[in-house]
RNA sequence: GGCUCCAUGGUCAAGCGGUUAAGACACCGCCCUUUCACGGCGGUAACCCGGGUUCGAUUCCCGGUGGAGUCACCA
């Protein structure tokens, strides 16, 4: 007894970009693969040529690459070349494999030439529905005669699969055993009169010549499992083990739309996330690990642990404060010098001048962030003060520090503990206000706040000590000094 | 509408005939603290409904309800 390899794939339509549920399903055919020592395979479903772009394949792949989703085999992409000995792997270059199959199933009656219209067709759909009956197809072409096909000369006609009677089991790794009457088949079309396939028997096909052993998708293709049963029978090929997992739903519950925000995966990568912290999260809608209470994974670990029977059946919601806090966790995670890389572009988008901070200094700024952001792109309001001095300051912060009675002589002490210091460090600082705190008998808080909004302008942040230390001392003494004025002058207006 | 799948707190989820029904996020307190955040401690909060089966059902079966998916010469 031989353990087959295991073989899985991903098969999107490159129609746009990749789905946050895409990503789904490549996530768990790949963890599926690389869990059991298997082959991950990329395949591209652009059968049909009118929705394909290039463009759109290309931002797909994008997608997997910035996930870190790499794959075994697959088509040629950027700079990396095809890959895999049962190519090509893009449905567009394997039409003569179709042809070829569905001219078998014709050969062997299992198929059969269909010379309705469209129009034909479009037309008693419509009246079904209008009768309230189930839009089905009439069967009219299932038994032409070869005179009759002979009459027809060269008209154009599409190839049906006749369906079998009787009854289709999907017998689903996640699912269960899920049976469906065949009766609820039409004779589906396998072959447009272009001569293109549908993509039922392209995906049968190439699943089958590629030898897969697992289809892991979303379960909207449950009911097509049906079909492509039938199809892996007829053909003759061996039947893969089906997994259908449940789809992501937005936060209202429904299936995650592709005009929603967040729906391409790249939006995430947009709005501050980690690509580490989108395969932890997306693995964790729908699977759990034994390990009781584990949230966190990295992706070495994920790899280890990804097992099929721990799939859910029922579907989950994106939940975006779920992700905020899985993505803080990530974030902590990172190494300072790698944090800080993150971060830089950041910034540099900003419009920060970051490149005239030696390198020391910007780690130590992602450093004093990297317990505070929940996103990569919160770097930005966290650090702005250090690149552009603060125009005005925070109206709830000039009311609690600078309005209060106290708050200029905790400014101008904050100010002469400044000055007073041999060294600009954080220990220093530190002392510096703590005994100044004490011998005037002002509260630290007030202190520190009002030094806070003067150098920031805000009433958050990293800590003090550590951002005026990074601040220097000339620019803090200065903005110390312009608040006191603010301070004075304003103050003396209202007043 | 037909068919199919699903159903434990607001969300994600353990559970697999007998449990005080885990845990995480969120929320609310408290602690830590220079702010925010992190961290720590504690709290509110759940088995959709009705029938069976059983000594006993969150758990098994049936029905209902609710949600979702799918019904193309799209994939």
């Amino acid at each position: 007894m031989t353990t087959p390899v295991v073989r899985c794939r991903v098969a999107p339509s490159p129609s746009g970009f990749l789905h946050i549920g895409t990503a789904k399903a490549a996530l768990y055919n790949w963890l599926f693969a690389r869990s059991h020592g298997g082959t991950f395979i990329l395949r591209l479903e652009d059968t049909d040529a009118e929705r394909t772009d290039e463009q759109y394949v290309h931002a797909m792949c994008e997608g997997f690459k910035w996930l870190g989703i790499e794959w075994d085999e697959g088509p040629e992409f950027g700079d990396e070349p095809e890959k895999g000995e049962y190519g090509p792997y893009r449905q567009s270059q394997r039409r003569d494999l179709y042809s070829r199959e569905a001219a078998r199933l014709v050969a062997e009656g299992k198929a059969y030439r269909c010379y309705c219209t469209k129009e034909e067709l479009d037309a008693q759909r419509e009246l079904a529905a209008k009768e309230k009956r189930p839009p089905r197809y009439s069967g009219k072409c299932r038994n032409l005669t070869e005179e009759e096909i002979a009459v027809k000369g060269d008209a154009p006609f599409a190839i049906r699969f006749r369906v079998p009677e009787g009854e289709t089991l999907i017998d689903d790794i996640i699912q269960g055993p899920v049976r469906i009457k065949n009766k609820e088949y039409d004779d589906f079309i396998i072959v447009k009169s272009n001569g293109d396939a549908i993509f039922h028997l392209a995906v049968v096909v190439d699943d089958g010549l590629m030898k897969i052993t697992h289809v892991i998708r979303g379960d909207d293709h449950l009911t097509n499992a049906g079909r492509h049963v039938m199809l892996f029978n007829a053909l003759g090929y061996p039947l893969p083990q089906f997994a259908h997992h449940p789809l992501i739903h937005d936060e209202q519950g429904r299936k995650y739309s592709k005009r929603l925000h967040g729906a391409n995966v790249l939006d995430w990568r947009e709005d501050g996330y980690l690509p580490e912290t989108m395969i932890n999260y997306i693995s964790l809608l729908g699977w759990t690990s034994e390990e009781e209470g584990k949230e966190f994974y990295t992706l070495e670990e994920l790899k280890q642990l990804f097992t099929l029977k721990r799939l859910t059946k029922s579907p989950a919601r994106f939940d975006r404060k779920k992700l905020d806090w899985l993505n803080g966790q990530h974030i902590r995670m990172l190494t300072v010098e790698g944090l800080c890389d993150r971060v830089l572009p950041l910034l540099r988008n900003a419009g920060f001048a970051v490149d005239e901070k030696p390198r020391e200094w910007l780690i130590e700024m992602a450093a004093i962030c990297q317990e505070k952001i929940p996103t990569l792109n919160q770097i930005v309001p966290y650090t702005d003060f250090f690149f552009v001095t603060p125009e005005g300051y925070d109206e709830k912060g000039e009311r609690k520090f600078f309005r209060k009675e106290n708050s200029l002589k905790a400014l101008e002490t904050a100010l002469q503990c400044m000055n007073g210091l041999s060294e600009w460090t954080v220990e220093s600082l530190k002392a510096s206000y703590e005994q100044a705190a004490q011998e005037k008998e002002l509260k630290i808080g007030a202190l520190v706040n009002g030094t806070r909004l003067a150098l920031t302008g805000k009433t958050v942040g990293p800590g003090l000590y550590e951002l005026a230390k990074l601040l220097g001392r000339e620019e803090s003494i200065g903005r110390m000094q312009v608040a006191i004025e603010y301070v004075k002058t304003s103050g003396e207006e209202s007043s």
